[in-house]
DNA sequence: CGAGAAATAGTTGACTCTGACTAGTCAGAC
DNA sequence: GTCTGACTAGTCAGAGTCAACTATTTCTCG
């Protein structure tokens, strides 16, 4: 379902939270996102920052508050939650929680269009992927020990968790993919090979003679996949 | 890394993609990627695509080959792949790949900012999740069966295949999130709880005397924790 | 103490994306 | 026989995003 917001932007959403803390003009608020590491959940921009601060304040969630001057600074305008602001926080954070959104990881879309590389090409760059799943994996846990050590109490690093146990799935994912296509017996390693006229990525070169195999791209498979 | 190629849309890629098998005009492309089912893969939107094919043949990926004209129809143009596009398809598709990126998945967002909701409301919503994801799988278990059935090869799959994967990881992960904070004894439950002035969300109710549990909120609390 | 680096605070403009709109065609319902 | 709704094919305005730039002020380090 997903309704549409007035403002879509989740970064807005992070403004919204900060803002219940106390009202803060737009570079504290820039601030204080990239000092609690919030650039790491959410997609932050120092410029959209004050995009959305004007959204929000034309959707009337958040409100002018007062303008100060500070020497010869550019002036700061100070902006404070507002009633509805704060229902259309808490609104918006239940929906988050509860609904899991259909989202379009890249990957997903390199995973439905990787038949069109010759499986001696793609596979290499899967056993690639490994290697870098498991130098962020390593990062985020190294983020991770630094903080608890620091005592922050393990609620406010559920993000990370999280991420962590998405990168090690993917992680099995790969290998079991890799381990599909190479093992000869079990599967797509022949068929995948022969779209591209190679041997089986497997030990044993299978022969199936006179099919022809590269006058057809995987993607005229593709193509007709949903047809018969 | 990811350096930023000419035309960044993924749909690009797809486009690009399915312009190895044979030239086509826009309108054609909209309906094929529709047909194989591509848009649930990859984010589509018929008016973009005019722009991607218009920014695709402005790079010189692909180049105009006729227009023709169907009766009082408007014209269709057919564009054809060149050999840059040819090479900038193979190098998308290995980067793709290869390098795992990082992405901003509304509920890393979501679970960031979760500590402002109060656990008795947060749980529920959880549990909400679990429910909806279940049925995802559902049905994207149901469509495999229908493909294989059809006689679709496990190769054509893999997107679903990870789709399916990285919902039961999550969900894997929300049940012990719960779990982490239902449990008395073991964690995060009493101190969310006090932040917002309530009993725990196990069964004993744990109390800590004269701390003035609600003047704290979590987002100040959020605040501080990369300082100390 | 003075030159340059870094931080402060915000604006701008070029590019992209999305959703709504136009406008003709055709098959089948009534 | 003409009405309706779905399909074909594409355009376009408005909103949003991103990266680069401006112009002060403060820190830093020789």
């Amino acid at each position: 379902m997903a309704k549409k917001r007035k403002v879509g932007n989740v970064l807005a959403l992070a403004v919204l939270s900060y803002l219940t803390q106390r009202p803060m003009h737009p570079y504290e608020l820039s601030r204080t996102l990239r000092d609690n590491g919030d650039d790491r959940s959410i997609k932050f921009n120092h410029g959209s920052l004050y995009m959305v601060v004007q959204q929000l304040a034309k959707a009337g969630f958040i409100a002018e508050q007062e303008t100060n001057r500070d020497g010869q600074r550019p002036e700061r305008t100070v902006y404070a939650l507002t009633d509805t602001g704060r229902d259309e926080l808490r609104d918006w954070l239940r929906e988050l929680v509860s609904e899991p959104e259909y989202e379009f990881p890249h990957f997903v879309a390199a995973l439905s269009l990787i038949a069109a590389l010759p499986p001696s090409e793609a596979l290499p760059l899967l056993r690639q992927r490994l290697v870098r799943l498991g130098e962020q994996r390593a990062e985020i846990h190294a983020m991770i020990d630094k903080a608890v050590a620091d005592g922050v109490p393990g609620l406010f690093l559920v993000e990370e968790e999280y991420r962590l146990a998405m990168l090690a799935a993917e992680a099995t994912f790969v290998e079991g993919f890799i381990h599909q296509s190479t093992d000869p017996d079990t599967g797509w390693g022949p068929i995948w090979a022969q779209f591209h006229g190679e041997p089986a990525p497997g030990t044993r070169s299978q022969r199936t003679e006179s099919q022809s195999p590269q006058s057809q791209s995987p993607q005229s498979q593709g193509t007709e996949r949903r047809q018969s």
